[in-house]
DNA sequence: ATGCCGACAGGATGTCGA
């Protein structure tokens, strides 16, 4: 089974680049992020023609996530757990049936952060930490799970061209890096590092000054697998060609293969 | 040092993203 996670930088502006990219990639299942719609908003329809149902946590003008599905998605639910003021559309999550066993997925758009020392920054922070407090609980079931999405967390230096200049970005502080190896640490595995070892595999390239040409890009959109997820683990790409195409997203997708 | 670009809402230009 296939599996992808794409930032899409609002549905509308990119039905035409996602079209062709399911066309060409045929996911089986695929989160995306930001959205930037209504649930109605949504252009299900289009998807549909496709072989997809979706699901959809939608929100007007910002953020929104959605999960698409050649198989019929159950036991759909939106919304981060542990929350108790958040009206961000930033999670959601579902089951997909396997050939060989069920899979659970959730679509993340975690907060950016920007900029450091305002509330913006700790609202990453606790968000990051009920993040974790569910990824735990959902370990309990010992089913595969994949945490999949824009987390806006620079794991290592490694992870960018040029670390130095992301010393001061919410991004790539120490807590937010914490943040990511916690879920590490509770079980969860990088699925594309856990693949590819190599250096400056980017998942977003700024749409300013050049970055794409430059290949100033960025890794922040990840693919966590819980362990009997990662036991199945076959390969991960980045399809980074999406990113020079007309009219691209800022992030390219990220997928994996699994056995299941 | 700052903006660079792109999308949004709304109908000009400010806000937001990363």
């Amino acid at each position: 089974m296939r599996i992808a996670t794409w930032n899409v930088n609002s549905i509308k502006a990119r039905l035409v680049a996602a079209k062709e990219w399911l066309a060409e990639t045929a996911p089986d299942v695929v989160c995306m992020q930001e959205i930037k719609c209504t649930d109605d908003g949504f252009p299900a329809g289009e998807f549909e023609q496709l072989g997809y149902s979706c699901a959809v946590h939608g929100q007007k003008s910002y953020n929104g996530v959605a999960i698409l599905s050649r198989r019929q998605l159950e036991d759909v639910s939106p919304g981060l757990p542990h929350g108790n003021s958040d009206n961000h559309a930033r999670y959601l999550e579902a089951l997909v049936p396997g050939d060989k066993g069920i899979l659970r997925v959730a679509s993340i758009y975690a907060p950016n952060g920007n900029p450091i020392g305002t509330e913006k920054f700790s609202y990453k922070l606790d968000w990051h930490a009920r993040l974790a407090t569910h990824a735990n609980e959902l370990l309990a079931a010992e089913e595969p799970i994949v945490l999949m999405g824009d987390y806006n967390i620079i794991p290592e230096p490694e992870d960018c061209y040029d670390p130095k200049a992301w010393e001061m970005d919410a991004l790539f502080q120490p807590e937010s890096r914490r943040a990511l190896r916690r879920l590490e640490n509770l079980g969860y595995t990088d699925a594309v590092r856990a693949c590819h070892g190599e250096p400056q595999l980017y998942t977003f390239w700024d749409y300013q000054a050049g970055c794409w040409q430059k290949n100033r890009g960025i890794r922040i959109d990840h693919i966590l697998l819980s362990p009997q997820a990662a036991d199945r683990l076959v390969t991960t790409g980045i399809n980074k060609h999406m990113r020079g195409r007309e009219r691209p997203s800022d992030h390219v997708p990220v997928w994996c293969e699994l056995d299941i």
